[in-house]
DNA sequence: CTCTAGATTTACAACGTTGGAAATGCTCGC
DNA sequence: GCGAGCATTTCCAACGTTGTAAATCTAGAG
C-alpha cells in the first residue's frame, strides 16, 4: 500500500540505500542524485515506516507519559506541556493513566508498552518508599513529583516544603493567625501532601503560631469535592479560622465554595491560597492566590533529561548516576488573599 | 539486552516459532511444551518486541488522538475517556495537540506519526468545509465534533443544535425572556459555535421570542477569558439581560464571573447555562447548569468505531461506507438556573 | 594515460517477529 | 507391525529499515 524505500529506489533508478541516505540527510550524495530521489519521494508520497526504523535502530521516537488522570487539571496542563516539549524535540508522547492506583502504577513500569517507548516520564501518586526498588528499571525513566527519596532514576521535583512554607507565610503576612490546611493525607510521610504539610508547620513555627491539629483537614483524594468536604468538616468543628491553605488549587476551589456556602466572605473573613496555578485560579470569584510550581519548567526539564538519557544509552558507555532536579516556584497573589 | 524469542527458544530447547505460538496462544501446542516455554519466558523476562511485531503484521496496537489542547478541560476529560476506552480494548494512545491551528490540523493528518498508529481519532477545531477533502486519508480515521458535513470518514457527533435548543428552552422555562448567547464565531457556518447558535435561534423562535443580534457575544476562542470579555461587552451595551447561554462551560464560567463583577446576581437577576458538563460545573458558585454531551459515550463510540475499521481493513475486503454516529445529551440543572 | 585518494553508490546482513508450508511425531484401527 | 490422519513442531521467507564494508566512479597528480 504505502510506498517503501524499494518503490522510491526503483522509480529513481538508484539503490535502496541511496534513497535511505537521502532521506536521512547523509552528506555524500551527489546533488543531482539527491534531486532525482527527492522527486521520486514526492511522486510516491513515501514516508518512512517507523516500525521498521524502530526495529532496526532500537529506538522509536516515542516517549511514554504516565500520570494519575487527565481529568485532574494539574495533570492535564502538565501533559499538554510535556507533549509540546516533546514535539519541539521531534518525539511523540504515548499517554497512560494510572488512576493513582498502586497496581496500575506498578503496571506502567512493566507494561509491554515500554517496548514501544524509548523512555518514560512518570508521575506516581500511590507509590511510596516501599516501592522504590521498582523504579530501578532497564529503560530511561524520569519521575516527577517529590514522592520517593533516592530513586534509582532521575527525578524532577519542585520544592514542596518551601512552596508551602511561602504560601502560608503569605497568609501570615496578610494578617492570618488561625490558618487551616486542607488536603493532608493521614499517615503519609513522603508524598506531596506530607511535604506541603511540613511546609505549613514550618511557616507557622517561623511566625510563632501554634500548630493545631484541629486546623488540619484530611482528605482521600485531591479533587474539588474533597476540598469542599474537608472545609465543611473544619467549619463544623466551630473553631475560629481566618486563613486556608489548600494543598492544591482544586482543593482550594472546593474549600472556597464551602466557605461561601457557610456565609464566610473571602478574603474579608477568611483568606485562601492554593497550590498549582491552574488557569482556573484566574476566574473563580474571588480569583485564587496560589503557588505557581513552574509546570512549564518541570515539563521542559523532564523531557530534556529523558532525551539526554536516551541519547546517552544510545551512545553506549557508562550511564552517569541519577540526578535530582529542583525547579523554582513563585507566589501568585490574587483576590483571595488580598488585603482590604 | 532484552530477551527475544530466540533467547527463550534456546533456553526452552524448542524452535523460535513454537515460542511464538505459545506467546500468542496458538492452540496446537502440547501442554508440556507450553509449560516449558512459559517457564523459560518467566526466567528470561521476555516481552515481545512490539516494533518487530508491528513491522511484521502491519499493525502497532497504537491509535492516535489529535485534539486542540489538553489545557482545555473538555478535551482533557475527553482524552482521559478515550485513553481508558482504548486501554480496555488493549490498545494505547498517542496524543497530539494542534492548538486549534489550521496548519497543525492539516499536519496531524499527514504526520509521519501516522506510520506508527493504526488509526486516528481527530477532533478538529479550525478545519472547515473547505478542508473536507483532506479527511479522505488512507488510514482509519474517526472525527469528533459536528464540524464538517459528509466527510469521507466516520464521524461521531452529538447533536449540537438540539443540545443548544434544549439549553435555551430550559432558560425560557425558567422565565428568561432576554437571553444572551456567549461564544459565537463571526462568519462561521459549520462549527459547534454556528450549530449551537442555530439551536439558540430555534429555541427563541419556538418560544416566540425575537432574535436580537445585540444579545450575541462573539469570541475568538472558547477560553474562560473570552467568555468574561464577551459578557463584559454585552453588559456594556446597557441592554437588559435575564439569561445567558454559554456555548461551553468554560465560556459560562467567564460570563458568570463578569456578571458577578458587575453586581448581577445569578440566578436571581440572570440565569446562566453552559454546555459540556465539566466536573467543575459542580463547584462554581453558583454551580452551573449545563448540557451533558455524553463525553463517555462519545469516547466509547469513537474507539469502538475506529477499532472496527482497523479490524475491517486487516480482514481485507471492501470497506463499508463511512457513517455518522450521533450520541445523546441531557440537560443538567444546577443552581445557576434554579428558580427562586 | 595510469594511479590514487576521496567521493559516491551499492550489496549484504541483520533487527525480532509471524504466516505458510513442510516436516516430524503420535495415536488408533486393522 | 503398518499406515492414515491429525497434532505438534520446525523451516523459510518476508516485513522495511540501516550499519558496515566493499564496489565503483571521479578528478587530479604524475
Amino acid at each position: 500500500m504505502a510506498a517503501t524505500l524499494r518503490d522510491v529506489a526503483e522509480l529513481a533508478g538508484v539503490s535502496i540505500k541511496t534513497v535511505s541516505n537521502v532521506v536521512r540527510g547523509y552528506q555524500h550524495v551527489r546533488e543531482s542524485t539527491r534531486a532525482t530521489v527527492l522527486a521520486a519521494i514526492a511522486e510516491t508520497g513515501y514516508q518512512p515506516n517507523l516500525s521498521a526504523r524502530s526495529l532496526r535502530i532500537g529506538r522509536s521516537g516515542v516517549i511514554g507519559l504516565a500520570l494519575p488522570e487527565l481529568a485532574l487539571p494539574y495533570f492535564a496542563e502538565l501533559a499538554g506541556a510535556v507533549i509540546d516539549e516533546a514535539k519541539a524535540a521531534g518525539v511523540t508522547v504515548l499517554v497512560e493513566q494510572t488512576g493513582a492506583e498502586l497496581d496500575a502504577e506498578h503496571g506502567v513500569l512493566r507494561s509491554p508498552t515500554r517496548q514501544l517507548t524509548d523512555g518514560l516520564v512518570f508521575s506516581p501518586l500511590a507509590m511510596g518508599q516501599d516501592d522504590v526498588d521498582r523504579l530501578d528499571v532497564d529503560y530511561p525513566l524520569v519521575i516527577l513529583g517529590e514522592r520517593i527519596f533516592d530513586p534509582a532514576c532521575d527525578h524532577v521535583v519542585m520544592d514542596n516544603v518551601e512552596g508551602a512554607r511561602a504560601a502560608v507565610a503569605h497568609l501570615v503576612a496578610a494578617g492570618c493567625r488561625r490558618i487551616a490546611a486542607v488536603g493532608a493525607h493521614l499517615g503519609e510521610e513522603q508524598g506531596s501532601a506530607a511535604l506541603r504539610l511540613r511546609g505549613y508547620r514550618e511557616a507557622l513555627e517561623e511566625a510563632g503560631l501554634p500548630y493545631d491539629e484541629d486546623l488540619v483537614g484530611y482528605v482521600g483524594m485531591w479533587h474539588r469535592v474533597d476540598g469542599a468536604e474537608a472545609m465543611r468538616a473544619l467549619l463544623a468543628r466551630g473553631i475560629e479560622i481566618d486563613g486556608v491553605f489548600g494543598m492544591n488549587d482544586t482543593l482550594a476551589f472546593g474549600a472556597l465554595r464551602a466557605l461561601q456556602d457557610a456565609g464566610r466572605r473571602v478574603p474579608d473573613d477568611v483568606r485562601v491560597i492554593g497550590f498549582d496555578d491552574l488557569d482556573e485560579t484566574r476566574y473563580t470569584a474571588p480569583s485564587l492566590s496560589t503557588v505557581d510550581p513552574g509546570r512549564l519548567e518541570i515539563a521542559r526539564t523532564a523531557v530534556r533529561v529523558l532525551l539526554e538519557r536516551i541519547a546517552e544509552r544510545a551512545a553506549g558507555g557508562e550511564p552517569s548516576p541519577p540526578q535530582r532536579y529542583t525547579t523554582g516556584f513563585r507566589i501568585v497573589e490574587r483576590e483571595s488573599t488580598r488585603a482590604r
